[in-house]
DNA sequence: CTGCTATTAAGACTTGGTCATAATAGCTAT
DNA sequence: ATAGCTATTATGACCAAGTCTTAATAGCAG
């Protein structure tokens, strides 16, 4: 009972030639595996994987919710507790895409991101660009972990601000930051509406 | 010559109502502008817009590059030139997703993303994690323009690497940033393959 | 009334499918 | 071997969301 390709081996195949090209239609497919376009389908409806219109209309709707978090958000992670001025909690949830695969080690520049921008995000300014930083990993992070990071402005002179960023997993200590941000006049003064800026 | 709502405005809001919902099909909008579908399709013709379903393909398409682009690459921005365990350069073009909308300024996060993974790269070990890092932004940098980030190992002491790296636009510095950089060993131990690792 | 634009309609064809119903091949267990 | 099983392929009807072509109609302007 041979053939040559069997069945579970082509529907293994299948899932992961569809996974990374989502594009391909059951023609394409059906002429990649040496079968007909009906033995496709039937994979497909086995294995629970819509037409590839379908996939392509998912992928485009994820991908503008994800584009649209990441990029449009102003401060990178959640803000759960803000005092202008003052402190100021924020919680991100570590993802994979977050990581290097290969480790599953999430890359610095996250943890980084979050600190950063929770720091000015508590300058009341109309626009607060950080100075300088010194930071420091305390432990590596892995994907799928919860960073909570505590921010608190220890000091002000003018428009200098020094704001204190400890970030932990549950306990943990993974990283902490002293970010020197500075509090920016409005530049063009041509602002339609005054909201607050961030960085 | 005044119906109610005129040629020249349906076509604006089309583009409009199109433009942030590209899902819609013809009959929708045919439905939410009161005319027939064969109008909407004339409007479409006149604009150059495609087909419901080549837009959505078009958006998969740019976001899962952009999520790549973002995600899976190893170091953030173009490596020009690495000589392992000594100096690296690497180039990042910056754009308007990665600044203030309000003031087009770039998010520090993303100067920082680039030295950091460049002074991660430059580590000639299977995994490398940024362990302390004292950084300056030198003077804001605008949407557009190109990041030139030079590292330099200054020194090295076991597994502990301490990397220099400046960042330029033009003959402008920008950024500097010193990093502790830390050489580690393969942790399970079960790799498969054993390419380099970063950060 | 003629000419113009805008709109609508009608018909044939295309892609990339779904769904239902067969027919066929190849093996397997009784 | 023969009935039974799974896997595969075929066939035909249908759908959504279009394309492209040709044509009819409405409303107004000169």
């Amino acid at each position: 009972m041979k053939p040559k390709f069997q069945k579970p081996d082509r529907l293994r195949r299948l899932r992961e030639v569809i996974e990374n090209d989502p594009f391909i239609t059951d023609k394409e497919l059906a002429c990649a595996f040496g079968v007909s376009i009906q033995t496709i389908r039937l994979d497909r409806l086995e294995l629970g994987i819509p037409e590839s219109r379908e996939r392509t209309r998912r992928l485009a709707e994820e991908a503008t919710n994800k584009v649209r978090s990441v990029e449009t958000g102003e401060v990178i992670g959640d803000l759960i507790h803000v005092k202008l001025g003052q402190e100021g909690i924020s919680v991100l949830e570590t993802d994979k895409d977050m990581a290097f695969q290969r480790t599953s080690i999430v890359r610095g520049h996250h943890i980084f991101a979050q600190a950063n921008s929770l720091a000015v995000a508590l300058v009341d300014a109309e626009i607060a660009l950080t100075g300088t930083a010194t930071i420091k990993y305390l432990r590596p992070v892995r994907a799928g972990e919860r960073l909570v990071a505590k921010a608190e402005v220890l000091s002000r002179s003018g428009r200098r601000h020094v704001v204190k960023v400890t970030t932990k997993i549950g306990h943990d200590d993974v990283f902490t930051g002293e970010f020197i941000v500075f509090a920016v006049e409005e530049p063009g003064g041509c602002g339609e509406d005054s909201r607050r800026g961030f960085d």
